[in-house]
RNA sequence: GCGCUCGUAGCUCAGCUGGAUAGAGCGUUUGGCUACGAACCAAAAGGCCGGAGGUUCGAAUCCUUCCGGGCGCACCA
């Protein structure tokens, strides 16, 4: 494959630099502008300009005259005012590229954090972009030969739970048993929905409810009584649906660690001697801290001064949430020298095993961990980036630098509604909002589109246009496919935005299914499929000699698109930007609907061509598949 | 006030470590279906890349500064 190619051209350019010159200048290997300037272009002469204190031209002129030959490259030019552009050997490459993918070799071990939702309503967009995002970066690393574990984190003890019992309890005056039989009635987790906005906006006028949410958290940390009964019921309810949800768009985890055992197993008493050890906090004995323990703000930022330090320990001894999350981090690179119990919880449709974290051996399943790993993505959105710093300084602080660098923040703006939206919502807004660009979903305000909603109605689209142009195909399949368009349609929505990008979530351009969307895509690899369906030829071996077929510059430019697979996943994994490679897809599926436009294979006369034009819809339909396959999107069997 | 982030075509966004004539989708205008299925293709119009300085052979990209959005700066999670 091309990235083969690549690095040869690469390592033969440094080499000749370092041995030439003494130099050892990083050397950049670019697509020309223009298509007929040829496959690669060197900048390196402009890099040497510098140093060598020499017209760029001129050096160019002396690296073309002196390289030595590279396999795999026909010919070197200088261009423009100092570019090197190479053209390489077509057929080799072409062969090359009919190669089958060589797995990757084994690279370290990854943990992925997503999802992560609180587990006490319904998940809305802004939760699928996080889990959308997490389960392709993930099939990304898989693909380059990582292993990663898939952990969704269950905050099964926080407030965002207490308010929903609070609702249920104190607001409605429900009973333990009432709200059992509540959670066996359908959508348990849209009727939360509702109650949780009902109880944030009682809380604004009924301060003996609020106070009540203090009580309610407390009995839920301790983890007895009635009212911790039924946070634990409406919690494990809940997080149900979100794995169901996620399975729509076949998102899969490979463990739920939870809030209530990283409080029942002591993960931060742990934590806490470490850190009082290294002396990473100290005790607060004046100011507005006095009595806490905190991370002095030198730590995290270079712009803090102590005075901003941040609360880790409060004053009346309770650990806060960063000082929680410190324990988990050092949990997921095997520092804290613990680890969970873990229970089986259910087993995904491909055969992929959940499992739960518990507090006790009791009915675990021995022989299981999810510690230990060299690197950790946690995806969580931009407002928390503040804190996210200082759990990375925490494990600075405890003395472990290298674990600080691998612990990354994959983090991502919000999804907002844009006013037009809101307004078919029925939600009513002020002049001021309805100028807006964006309006924030909020939780608190019931303000929002829930997952399954959306993903119903992007169905029922996709299944309006699969029935009016495939009027014979039974109704199950096109329901299949419909429920594929959709997915693919959503995945691609929440992936071709860049990451610090606000997404202003708009009915009408999701539900397109036109111009740059997943929808294209998946056209194109079925179009390809189609057409190697309906030939009844085998298709050959490339010959060596391909004559003249690759002269043609567009039909070469077009094998060439078809080739850029593993660069466009390198450099989007280098950046941690999964848009990169949905973007990358999009251009894929253009460069073939512009080859199918123009390229009729079936009823090419030469036979010679003609195969060669089904190797390359061959070639385009596997990088269709493999691609669309990293994004999570399915190809369907027609459209 | 401090920190982070964004400002690119009418709209929504790409532009990877600075590189050749700044790209795509939507929208607008025009052309292409007795079809390897048009959820498509081709073409046109549309840009002082927020402003001003600077570094460089070269800046949408780096630095400084100003202007304008957004987010964050709890003994909440």
């Amino acid at each position: 494959m091309l990235p083969q190619l690549e690095s040869r051209i690469v390592a033969a350019v440094s080499q000749h630099i370092l041995i030439r010159y003494g130099l050892s200048t990083p050397v950049v290997l670019e697509q020309p502008r223009q298509a007929d300037f040829g496959e690669f272009a060197l900048p390196t002469a402009f890099q040497l300009a510098r140093e060598r204190r020499k017209a760029p031209r001129a050096i160019a002129q002396e690296l073309v005259d002196e390289l030595p030959s590279i396999e795999g490259v026909r010919s070197l030019e200088v261009a423009g005012n100092g570019y090197i552009n190479l053209r390489i050997d077509r057929p080799a490459v072409a062969i090359a590229i009919a190669a089958p993918v060589v797995p990757p070799p084994p690279a370290g071990k990854v943990l992925i954090e997503h999802t992560s939702i609180n587990p006490n309503k319904a998940a809305h967009i802004g939760h699928l972009r996080n889990s959308i995002l997490g389960d392709t970066f993930v099939r990304m690393l898989r693909a380059k030969g990582h292993q990663v574990n898939i952990q969704n984190y269950i905050d099964n003890t926080g407030v965002q739970v207490a308010d929903v019992v609070v609702g249920f309890h104190f607001l409605d005056g429900k009973s333990l048993d009432e709200v059992r039989a509540l959670t066996l009635l359908p959508r348990f987790d849209y009727l939360c929905w509702d109650l949780y906005a009902k109880v944030s906006q009682t809380y604004a006028t009924d301060e003996a409810l609020k106070a009540r949410r203090a009580e309610t958290l407390h009995a839920i940390e301790a983890g007895h009584g009635v009212l911790a009964e039924m946070g634990t019921l409406i919690a494990d309810k809940v997080v149900d649906y979100h794995l169901d949800t996620m399975l729509r768009l076949d998102i899969q985890y490979d463990a739920l660690p939870r809030e209530s055992e990283i409080l029942h197993l002591q993960f931060w008493a742990a934590a806490f001697e470490l850190l009082k050890q290294r002396k990473a906090i100290y005790l607060e004995t004046e100011g507005k801290n006095n009595g806490c323990w905190v991370m002095p703000g030198s730590a995290f930022s270079d712009h803090r001064e102590d005075e901003d330090s941040k609360v880790i320990v409060r004053s009346n001894g309770i650990v806060t949430y960063v000082g929680k999350d410190i324990a988990y981090q050092m949990w997921k690179f095997g520092l804290l020298g613990q680890d969970f119990y873990y229970r089986y919880l259910r087993t995904y449709p491909d055969g992929q095993k959940l499992y739960v974290t518990s507090a006790s051996p009791e009915g675990a399943t021995p022989g299981i961990s999810f510690s230990h790993n060299d690197r950790v993505y946690n995806v969580i959105d931009s407002r928390q980036s503040y804190l996210q710093d200082v759990v990375q300084a925490g494990l600075r602080a405890l003395g472990h630098p290298k674990e600080a660098a691998n612990s990354v923040h994959f983090s991502y703006e919000m999804v907002a509604l844009t006013p037009r939206t809101c307004t078919e919502l029925g939600i009513a807004l002020s002049d001021e909002d309805r100028a807006r660009p964006y309006i924030e979903v909020s939780g608190r305000k019931g303000l929002g589109v829930k997952a399954d909603d959306l993903i119903d109605k992007l169905i029922a689209a996709a299944l309006r246009e699969v029935e009016s142009r495939n009027e014979n195909e039974p109704s199950e399949t096109r329901q299949k496919v419909a429920e594929q368009i959709a997915i693919g349609a959503l995945r691609y929505f929440m992936l071709k935005f860049t990451r610090p990008t606000v997404i202003a979530f708009d009915f009408q351009e999701a539900l397109s299914f036109t111009g740059e969307t997943g929808p294209y895509i998946q056209y194109a690899a079925v179009r390809a499929a189609k057409i190697l369906a309906k030939s009844t030829e085998p298709i050959a071996p490339l010959p060596a000699n391909l004559g003249s077929i690759l002269e043609d510059e567009e039909l070469w430019q077009s094998l060439l698109a078809a080739a850029r697979t593993d660069s466009a996943l390198g450099l989007a994994i280098a950046a941690d930007e999964p848009a990169h490679l949905a973007r990358y897809a999009f251009q894929l599926a253009q460069a073939y609907s512009n080859f199918y436009q123009k390229y009729p294979v079936l009823i090419e006369t030469d036979p010679d061509k003609r195969n060669f034009l089904l190797w390359l819809t061959a070639t385009y339909r596997a990088q269709l598949v493999r691609t669309l396959g990293l994004l999570g999107i399915a190809v369907p069997a027609f459209m």
